[in-house]
DNA sequence: GCCGCCGTTGCAACCGGTTGCAGCCACACC
DNA sequence: GGTGTGGCTGCAACCGGTTGCAACGGCGGC
């Protein structure tokens, strides 16, 4: 039923080669040929078989995108990104949720069995152990939203976490709050860690700020009300919070309010990202944006070149974010 | 690099049929070689490719997931649900991002391409042009989200959104609720069309209601946001607004608390899909529930049933939606 | 002891492409 | 006219599997 490379070279008279070479970039073709197999080819609505193709060249154009995020109202930005600029560099995305998967090597196994290209693993919280399983499988892999850590195993692309920590610091201190709380996602995140190391390290020159520490059990709207919820039954809130997250300061939002506290008025909020929703109007999150756009580009840049170099030692690029300012933060105080 | 049948079946000391037999279910094999081919392949780390078996079989367990909603958060759990679906049935998505696609031809040939065992076009605004074409080129297609009709030409897995309208209608008014207001996504969408037919029908019913209509010009916070102002700046609201989608629902609730107007105080508001973040305590939308589960799980289904029957009528399975009681409707009015 | 049967096995062709290699041809040049 | 050159072309092998078919071997039944 299917129309292949040998029906369309008989209908053309010339050799399957023909045909193959005139679909084949900077191959050497007549005009004369390439315009018989062109006619044919439109003719019998002929389209190369991708696969069929990859089995000789070893590459497939098939791009695993890897995410255990779904519940990160983000994420369905980042799945935009990402099949977008995949799409328009000729790769195709095959989506891999490992929502619950706990063992890397069934994953390992699945993207093998498909031959992709490379892995572009989309996660702040998969440990990175699936980078490295991924690697070590002979998989090209990039991980966004990943840490930097000084000797890098794979690809890495995000942005310093450890910075975003120092400015949400800096920017609560110079709004002249002194106590401070840090909401931050799953203690085990790589990301948690590094936004609070650098949030204390900043916090060591203000000698007169004093700060508590707590982790939400995911980064989830759920999650973060919780969390909230459980500071205040324990006693007065911090004078501000900076969370680790929009979607966790969201579910701050939620308990706090509930709890009869205005924001900004009786507690500030700071969040990370600046997802689509915290510019809607009922929420108006001062947060610290995350250059999406850019993160993703150079994610796909990436897993592109280390395809053609995959023994291309592994890099990390990070970028800057900036702080968004909204609503829920007082206004800088004169000195 | 990558180790194969021929690799496996030398080690073992049989002919590569044997260990192509091993893996496949229900062929013809002594428990001696398949206990000597397992061993081999354990110790080689062996994965058949997946894509070479496809080129046999004509079965690429491949999904085409094609979808150009990105941004309506309720997508993130629907690509959630059919991940995880098709992950735990073998089968493996293949994302399109249709975005701003308008021509359904590049697509086709993308699909076509990847030689996909079906397609499932999760969209209730794409046009059907797009599931037709894909239907024409031999693909077996699922509409998750479509509109039923009389005579369909794709299998269509959805909600029944004339009832649905229906569903609004009737709450409203028993509510007593008299000047009601449609407030519905893009026009041309079948979805709209349905829900205001349903709508209007159950208000024929009611003569002392009357309804306006309006309509967003896509299912987004900001469009919906957009048209509640436009609605407030030519003239007083009505007592209740059907919204389309609870993304416009958030998005009109934005726009009324920002004139100054209460929910549900001063006016009604009832929304459709109930999304995750309808339930979140700072939205708490009282919306009319579409089962996602059923109707991804039902979309899966016929996926890979007509996968092996593809002369199978195309059917429609529509699932019952039910109305959940949140803060945004006044109660029943006592009568 | 012979026959037939059936489960198992390997051969070889095939799926739909790609590509190294050698042959062909036209043309230009001497 | 002979030779050399270079651009096109087709042959055939190969990518990593699957599968129809025929051969093989062991076993039970007569």
């Amino acid at each position: 039923m299917p129309v292949t490379l040998r029906d369309v070279a008989a209908r053309a008279g010339v050799s399957r080669s023909a045909v193959s070479r005139t679909f084949t970039e900077g191959a050497s073709v007549s005009a004369k040929t390439r315009a018989l197999v062109e006619r044919a080819a439109a003719d019998l609505g002929y389209a190369p078989n991708a696969l069929a193709a990859g089995l000789s060249t070893g590459r497939t154009k098939l791009i695993g995108l890897v995410s255990n995020n779904f519940h990160n109202p983000i994420f369905l930005e980042v799945f935009d990104l990402f099949t977008r600029g995949l799409q328009e560099r000729g790769m195709r995305p095959l989506l891999v949720n490992l929502s619950d998967e706990t063992d890397p090597e069934a994953s390992v196994r699945m993207l093998r069995q498909y031959s992709v290209d490379g892995v572009i693993v989309a996660s702040s919280t998969l440990p990175q152990s699936f980078a490295r399983a991924f690697r070590d499988a002979g998989l090209s892999v990039v991980h966004s939203f990943g840490r930097r850590t000084t000797r890098p195993e794979v690809h890495v692309v995000g942005i310093d976490n450890v910075e975003c920590g120092r400015m949400a610091a800096r920017t609560l201190a110079a709004r002249g709050y002194r106590r401070l709380g840090f909401l931050g996602g799953p203690e085990t995140a790589s990301s948690t860690e590094d936004r609070l190391a650098g949030f204390d390290e900043a916090l060591a020159g203000h000698p007169g700020i004093a700060a508590t520490r707590s982790f939400a059990a995911a980064y989830s709207f759920e999650a973060g009300r919780a969390e909230m919820q459980r500071l205040l039954a324990l006693g007065p809130p911090a004078e501000a919070y900076f969370c680790g997250d929009d979607v966790l300061s969201i579910g701050a939002l939620s308990a706090l309010g509930e709890a009869g506290l205005s924001v900004p008025g009786d507690v500030g909020l700071i969040g990370l990202n600046d997802m689509e929703m915290a510019g809607w109007q009922n929420i108006d999150l001062t947060t610290i944006r995350q250059p999406l756009g850019a993160i993703i580009g150079a994610s796909i840049e990436l897993a592109l070149a280390s395809v053609n170099r995959p023994d291309r030692p592994p890099e990390a690029r990070l970028f800057a974010c900036e702080i968004v300012e909204r609503g829920t933060l007082r206004p800088p105080r004169p000195t």
